[in-house]
DNA sequence: TTGTAAGCGTTATCAT
DNA sequence: ATGATAACGCTTACAA
């Protein structure tokens, strides 16, 4: 493999040149730029990343830590940030974190010394971790579980996407309606859309029936089929189901097939994320469909920022995203 | 930031000595050993891997690159080799491609150094292109386009399990079995599932009626609906469909359901991939079930045998994988 | 068991 | 416009 100095000698110029027209610095004659080009592709030469990361302490390349790639929510969380980075000239290493104490790991320097910056989906950690965050490194945080910790974060629009959400279906004419979460801690995504889905009720003028809300274990479609299976057997009488995300939706849609419910005509679903999928359910879903272009965009930013240095170090940014709302089969759209 | 000179001199030995208690070799007396852990902790030692990498010519990453990371497969794919090379003690970058162009930039040498070899998912890339894989570093070929290239390679059960699908069609009654496929190139995905359709219609001696067979632009869900839409509409008439991806065969579903077609009543649907949502799906998808986890662990492990330079250049290998059938609701199950 | 010296390939600085 | 020198932090080979 050529190296810089093997260039060099075949061009009959010193390294430093050569390493000058490969940064593309102003300073070279023409001439010689055709010549140390020349015996760069004559040579096959390629430059060692690892020297140069080395040298310049930055490898243009961030981290992203999220808790499972294999989901469709994290899959397009994934594709929006590696287009993001790609527009400024950085590459993404994925990293599947899959509990609290990889995410805590992900975050020690030890393993990131491979990235410039490292962007967090933290699922696991929670608030009382908040100070587990202040490292010296760039980290930007996504997620619903850390607010005003040590670093910029990027906040999914919990409360007010909820809140629209289940107005909606009180606008569609329900009035005993369900809220499908997960475990419920003190500040999570479960948590803060619960709270919306609450706000709409009391907006509304509904009674809010605790016996309606129920949490399971995991965000997955099994969790959401076996609720709507059990809870139709049980006779709760409900005419809709405010999912907290599309994957849950999507097991309830198939839940309350299975017990005989018709959708929308006995109880309207609605979920949250608007994954690819959700538009081609039987029957389609209705979903929350939040900004995740603008949010991976902005985390980007902000981590490129904390790179550069161009961000004072003390204060943090707290960004919440937009989101719109997509009204399809489930709800009678 | 502390580096092991740092660290040599709080501790009052030798940068090497650090060295050797950083990397477990065995001749370090114990109380030696104590005083540079506590050194090293007192200072937050953390090794710059950039050095490490530069130094050993390792650095311990393997390169995942797949056309998309936003798609049910190939999260599922990127999920499995993760495990794999964890297994192993590497880590994994996923890098995502999107054309063939970007596959061939991925197997650039100058984009890998950051990596010990590649595992490259290649879609874009044909038959053709085959010479462009013979490069220095490893690599191991992922796919249905490129076969008896100078790679090791790991490839789909696409005949054997294609064959086995449309035999469980026919099983089921089915006489007049639709394919729905992708572009059929010489040789890829859609060409070799096509050959393994053809061949359970020829072994239960039912005749190919070459409208039956229909290619698609693309795998999605879009594509699938669209498909089923406006061939219902035309009036084709057939009981049977084998999609050639899970996802063609989601939108199929969908399509079907928008024009009234029963499944499985009056027609049987099977797919291929067994993604996470074919379980809940209305009806649950019949499925070809590749054995994943099993051709994930090869291909990592056939890449770990070139880095690790224990395979002869000369000799490459070409694995195909197992798979499963999945019987659920679409078929009847 | 521990230490010394050299070098991996690159680039910042300063000199010419 | 080009080049000499040194340094980034680590580990291999060898010496003590």
């Amino acid at each position: 493999m050529a190296t810089i100095q093997d260039v060099a000698k075949a061009a009959g110029v010193s390294p430093m040149t050569v390493s000058n027209v490969i940064n593309d610095h102003p300073n070279v004659r023409p001439s010689t730029r055709e010549k140390v080009l020349e015996a760069m592709s004559r040579l096959d030469y390629r430059v060692n990343v690892a020297a140069r990361n080395l040298r310049k302490g930055r490898t243009g390349v961030i981290g992203l830590a999220v808790p499972e790639v294999d989901s469709a929510y994290y899959g397009r969380l994934a594709a929006t940030i590696i287009a993001a980075a790609e527009r400024r000239g950085l590459r993404v290493s994925i990293e599947q974190t899959a509990s609290r104490e990889n995410e805590l790991d992900a975050l020690s320097l030890s393993r990131n010394r491979l990235y410039d910056g490292l962007i967090l989906s933290a699922a696991g950690m929670g608030q009382a971790d908040a100070e587990r965050l202040r490292v010296e490194h760039p980290v930007v945080i996504l997620g619903d579980r850390i607010f005003g910790g040590p670093v910029d974060h990027v906040a999914m629009p919990n409360f007010d996407a909820s809140r629209a959400a289940t107005r909606h279906l009180i606008e569609r004419g329900c009035r005993r309606i369900a809220l499908l979460c997960g475990a419920v801690e003190e500040i999570d995504t479960s948590s803060l859309r619960l709270a919306g889905y609450r706000q709409a009720l009391a907006d509304a003028g509904l009674p809010a029936d605790p016996a309606l809300v129920r949490q399971v274990d995991r965000f997955g479609m099994r969790d959401g089929a076996e609720w709507a299976r059990v809870t139709t057997a049980d006779g709760l009488d409900f005419d809709g189901v405010f999912c907290v995300t599309d994957s849950l939706a999507m097991g309830v849609l198939r839940g309350l097939a299975d017990t005989g419910v018709r959708v929308p005509g006995q109880v309207k679903v609605i979920g949250f994320d608007n994954v690819t999928e959700s538009e081609y359910l039987i029957p389609s879903l209705s979903t929350v469909d939040p900004d995740h272009e603008g949010m991976a965009e902005r985390a980007v930013d902000l981590l490129v920022r904390r790179i550069e240095g161009s961000e004072p170090p003390t204060r943090h940014q707290d960004v919440t995203g937009g989101f719109s709302l997509v009204v399809r089969e489930s709800t009678g759209g």
